[in-house]
DNA sequence: TTATCAATCGCAATTGGTTGCAATAACTTT
DNA sequence: AAAGTTATTGCAACCAATTGCGATTGATAA
């Protein structure tokens, strides 16, 4: 988990600037446990500072992406952001009932990307997957409710 | 392969029309080889049909996934489609240098999904599974440009 | 064959995400 | 501490995808 300290080092370094903006985006984030939607953040941000705009924070996360600060996750067809883990990528199982995000180990997906290369050469992009379902919770609440 | 004539009874059975616009959609579908983005089928049908609209693409396209004509397959954040095929589902490994899609079997994924569901309880939508990389032509000459 | 009726089309409006630009404000230099 | 410089903001414009609606047209029945 990077802290606040490395990823406002981060921003200096560059030469960006430290704005209230970014600085509210960068807490929210970090709060937040998981990764969150776009809006999700802006609606968290528009609470702590009324006039943040839409587009503010669509460029900051942007640029604490490429700032290596969060990182990216494709959920269906919308972004998802979450603090980037330096401990090394994980991948991600998001449940489409309860929307609930579970970290898989980049171990799980070894074997696909290495049988993907012998077989036919192919190089799958895997660094930031997520793949939708159903988680086991959500399982059982609907097999209950079939059953009634 | 689903052939004009079942995809044409599958209209009619539920009371839909046959028009000229679902027509050709229908013949651009079945012509071109493997899926396509909405806008590729458009641009087709406007070449077959002047006054073709892209919202009449983008429903005709909608309504033969209901009807299981079509197959939707998202790769990237665009939508694609591709005649269905009744022999069972195949996955996709799409290359993201010369955007060629390769069909993969079922197979190469049961394994990931029995482990989610035996380690995690996790149930994965795999169903229009595309996963986008580089093919091994592509890896080839990339691996020859850094040479030179 | 013609009339009827509702599904469908094509246009226009809407929506949600992204970008351009003038005003603002963070950082630097004096 | 004040002024200057320029990145950043917030608004509005933009763009692509999707939806609403009156006009059109395919299918059914007289």
């Amino acid at each position: 988990m990077i802290d606040h300290e490395s990823a406002i080092d981060a921003l200096r370094l560059k030469g960006h600037r430290l704005t209230p903006q970014r600085l509210i985006v960068l807490s929210i984030i970090a709060s937040g446990d998981g990764h969150m939607g776009v809006d999700e953040v802006f609606q968290a941000a528009k609470k702590a500072y009324p006039y943040m705009d839409f587009a503010t924070v669509y460029r900051t996360l942007h640029l604490f992406k490429e700032l290596g600060v969060v990182t990216e996750v494709a959920i269906g067809d919308r972004l998802h952001f979450e603090l980037n883990d330096p401990d090394g990528h994980h991948h991600h199982m998001v449940c489409r009932a309860c929307n609930g995000a579970f970290n898989l180990s980049p171990h799980y997906l070894a074997e696909f990307r290495h049988t993907l290369n012998k077989e036919f050469g192919f190089e799958p992009d895997l660094e930031h997957f997520a793949v939708t379902g159903v988680c086991a919770d959500c399982r059982d609440v609907k097999a209950n409710e079939t059953k009634q």
